[in-house]
DNA sequence: AACCCGGGGTA
DNA sequence: TACCCAGGGTT
């Protein structure tokens, strides 16, 4: 019998023992001391962590809170600066609801997080997830987090062979039935923590987890199974092209991309649009009159839905330019550490 | 409910 | 190379 009250007492047992250590983390003994974790660097670390790992959301993490310690700093930054500070971390509305939610919680909440999971719920860019671990990490408050670990997690204990998305509603309930009234924060991290290093998806290490006497799918052998997801689609494949124009003094073209979108606020090299077929394809116009010419080799990224193959235009153009889309940047204007990967791929093919 | 959003890791 | 992983917003 899963008595809730002692799994709980296991996995945080656990957790004081194994909990990794994270610079946006209260470690467990120091939690029980009486420090407090910051909430604009909980909230900051859980919308890199959406989709993206421990390992890389760290250096993102140390640079932005460098960058801008507070939420009024980050609510006063440039937008340039913060997508670029973003780009290569993808998912890039992230950002752009990053400084939304920054600039709400300044003008409407005084610079402080509210320590309310509706009022957080209502924040852009704060969905379900994002919601219930700041409130239980930074505030201690007793709501379940129920990310891709746990779902995992969950799933194997019960032998849950519903498909995703179908059991989410009964992962969720037997999610908050777990979450102790007390430590509530380092429940959360500790049941993610569980499904990032032991309960992984692919051979999970049962011998050395806390909860291998109670969970269903290792006493019946259907670890690997778990959790079942609903079968995914085929990508198609796209076609486009970019134009790389530097300038005599060695100013590069480039463009600010639309704020609705693909790739959305980031900078990107003027090109054409990308389309589905495979055929010889319209060649866009160039952003500026010179030599266009076709780079050897070509890009290949896959987004989501999508694979995409972008051909490399490039030229030397004149000191005159006058280029009908996109603005010239200086070298001492433009990192490429500013641009998208698929647009960095692109600059490293051309040089 | 279905679809739109990247990038990194592993086999 | 092919496949796996995974929250929030929009429509």
């Amino acid at each position: 019998m899963r008595e809730k009250h002692n799994m709980s007492v296991i996995l945080l047992g656990w957790y004081d023992e194994n909990a990794r250590e994270m610079p946006w983390r209260v470690a467990p003994q120091d939690r029980m001391a009486g420090v407090t974790p910051d909430p604009y660097a909980v909230w900051l670390s859980e919308i890199m962590l959406q989709q993206t790992t421990v390992v890389t959301v760290k250096d993102y993490f140390q640079r932005f809170i460098a960058h801008w310690p507070t939420v009024f700093d980050l609510a006063n930054a440039k937008d340039a600066d913060v997508m670029g500070e973003w780009a290569g971390l993808g998912y890039y509305a992230r950002a752009r609801n990053l400084l939304k939610c920054a600039r709400t919680v300044v003008a409407d909440h005084g610079g402080i997080f509210p320590a309310d999971h509706d009022a957080l719920l209502k924040l852009p860019g704060i969905g379900p997830y994002t919601a219930a671990a700041v409130s239980s990490i930074a505030f201690d408050l007793p709501y379940a987090v129920l990310d891709g670990n746990v779902e995992r997690v969950l799933a194997r204990l019960h032998n849950i062979h519903t498909p995703l998305p179908e059991a989410k509603p009964e992962l969720r309930a037997l999610a908050q039935s777990y979450t102790p009234s007390n430590r509530a924060g380092d429940y959360a991290q500790a049941i993610m923590d569980l499904g990032a290093t032991t309960c992984t998806p692919k051979s999970p290490s049962c011998g050395i987890c806390p909860w291998r006497d109670p969970c269903i799918a290792r006493e019946k052998g259907t670890m690997a199974d778990l959790p079942r997801k609903a079968p995914k689609k085929v990508k198609p494949i796209r076609h486009g092209t970019v134009f790389l124009g530097k300038r005599e003094d060695g100013a590069w073209l480039l463009e600010t991309r639309p704020e609705k979108g693909l790739l959305g606020g980031m900078l990107g090299w003027p090109g054409t649009d990308w389309v589905d077929t495979s055929l010889p394809l319209p060649e866009g116009n160039a952003p500026a009159a010179g030599h266009w010419a076709e780079q050897a080799g070509e890009v290949r990224h896959t987004f989501t839905h999508f694979h995409l193959i972008l051909k490399v235009m490039v030229a030397e153009l004149p000191k005159d330019s006058t280029p009908n889309r996109g603005t010239f940047r200086s070298l001492s204007d433009f990192r490429p550490s500013d641009l998208p990967t698929v647009m960095r791929k692109a600059f490293d093919l051309a040089q």
